[in-house]
DNA sequence: AATGAATGAGACTTCATTCAT
DNA sequence: CATGAATGAAGTCTCATTCAT
């Protein structure tokens, strides 16, 4: 009984090492050619595996890279669900640049596969609903914080949390892409402050 | 002589229609079925010519798109060029209100156009490159105003204006393709009214 | 001892569960997506077993499907073997009558499996062959009748009995083949009826 | 103007010129492998064409096959439509007994091809409509020419004209495939004979 | 006996592009 | 200028089969 369960994880195993050989093979020819560029069949060869085995772990190289930014999407979800319940105006302003540079500092931390992950928004649909998903989830938590401002006499209220929400997070995503698009060469804490005084001073009372 | 010359133009004449005749499938195709699904092939069945026609007037299917867009594109460079002289907060709101209604009145009038561009950016460096200089073109424009408005004593001098203005032009951006994407069901006066009141309200004194 | 013995068995009796778990999937793979589609894959996804079990068992799916049809295969030759000494025209057209009904029945009978028979024998040289075989055994069997009813003057002697053998069953074959391939739309009884009619009457005086 | 017309139709020479290098060499290929192991890249480079070209003229192994049979089919139709308006027996025998004559006598001629015709009626349902379309051609016809000699009282009425057509044709379409098999090692005139005979005698008084 | 991950040959197909007319 | 037949590179994906456990 033992033996067969050494058996199973004994392939278990093997096959978890050939997927992160796959992976790993992935994660380099998307980075050096983009994804459009990348073929299956370049993937393979960098792995040194046999041709079908690509199509044993994954459908399609679509599927390869939402595997392969399976983690970095979920940090993403995690800043976007960061708590907000400030009782002042600098509390609120100190809550947002952290949730801010929170976002660029993974931009910067990511920026080459974030590069391929902006590319492969406009061509595959699947990688854009994934994105389309992250987008809403910190749209949705910004309004419900402007909201909450708004109720909590914080905030002005001559403006629509939706559109403001949009508005907030659309600079900021436009910025995330300039910076994987950089190499480093752009200084985070600007970036932040700037973002962050003029949000808070166009919103906040 | 003037038999000539009007063989000469004759021939002109041909070859500009057949140009139009291409340009002309060439929107069809492309709003129809998108940039990446678009081939030659059927553009030039579209247009009802020879296989070879396309390649007599463009090089290729970026060329194509890049031809039939210059038009917005360069009603675009005329909105990121509108001056703006400011002498009271109320007057630069006015004016900056007008600007961001032209930029998404355009994007609604030119919506089905813009929606293959933004797919085209994703995947043609030409188009891309096109599209990041108007985007420059209108940071720069509004830096300037913003420095402008510092200098005047209208705005708060703590703010960077190439990086306010980055964040400024990239949610007008992403509402432009927001816009692009969904037909006609967004209200762009409660856009346009959200997003210049809390930038002014941001920006300035 | 017993012991021993009984492990033995007890091995034989889970290769022959596993044996006949693959050609109940196969049977119903087969049938559902004919011999061409099926793939020796799919018949273990539907046998729940794992990919190297079908060639412990079995070399190929030809092999599968010689396997799946020996029963049936081995009726058609009972039916070939039926006795045949009549000593009038009437009792061999009643015997005949039998035969063809025998044949037909089968047909109706096992519908399903032989339509994917039918279509592996275009593709498969090993069923061809096998089909061939059966063939040939009920060509030879008529040819026996016809000599056999010759010699006892009940037939007409201008007939030569093999090629009056081929006819006689190809046109009963093809009707075979018609009965599998509409799902019992067809009345058996009018078609023996005219059959045996035609041919006592083409060969029995 | 000659000019033009004199340019297309050396254009269209050309691409008929290639269209037949390429039936040429399906032809071969197909002969030489059979239907199932024939690729198009085999035909291709027997052709001595570039890859794409046999796309330019055939959507794919069928539609060439289809194209190569076109006149063999063609004779089949003419056979199935040859007159019968017999007013005697022995003149149906004759009638019958040519046109049975010319249907297997076209097998003998068109042997090879129509080896591979067996083989993709088997596989392709494109090609199997195609002869399903003759069977019922073939079927309808004989049908017709029973009730036209029922109707003159030649033939017996107790046969359903559509189960006897279709018997008869059963037996003649077998030996046309058998005949197709065999490397002309059958005595045609011989199973001419035969077959008439029978189903003479066991149709008409 | 049973397993199932790995293999790789190879079929199919599309399409941008060329070039002779 | 216009044409369109011909080209062939390139990529995707499937599946029978092997073999170590």
């Amino acid at each position: 009984m033992t033996n067969h369960i050494n058996t199973l994880s004994q392939r278990q195993l093997k096959s978890v090492q050939t997927r992160n050989k796959l992976l790993g093979a992935a994660r380099k020819v998307f980075i050096d050619q983009g994804f459009q560029k990348t073929t299956i069949t370049q993937i393979i060869k960098d792995a040194e595996l046999g041709y079908g085995t690509a199509y044993v772990h994954f459908k399609n190289k679509d599927d390869i890279l939402i595997a392969l930014i399976e983690d970095v999407m979920n940090q993403f979800y995690k800043i976007a669900d960061l708590p907000f319940r400030p009782t002042t105006k600098d509390e609120a302003e100190r809550t947002i640049r952290k949730q801010v540079g929170s976002f660029l500092e993974l931009a910067k931390q990511e920026q080459r596969i974030l590069a391929v992950v902006e590319e492969a928004i406009g061509q595959s649909p699947i990688v854009q609903a994934k994105w389309n998903d992250i987008r809403e989830r910190f749209v949705e938590g910004i309004a419900k914080d402007i909201t909450y401002s708004q109720e909590n006499n914080l905030a002005y209220p001559d403006v629509d949390p939706l559109l403001a929400g949009k508005g907030w997070f659309y600079s900021n995503e436009m910025f995330l892409w300039e910076i994987t698009k950089r190499d480093g060469k752009m200084n985070l804490e600007d970036i932040v402050h700037n973002l962050t005084t003029m949000y808070v001073r166009g919103l906040y009372k």
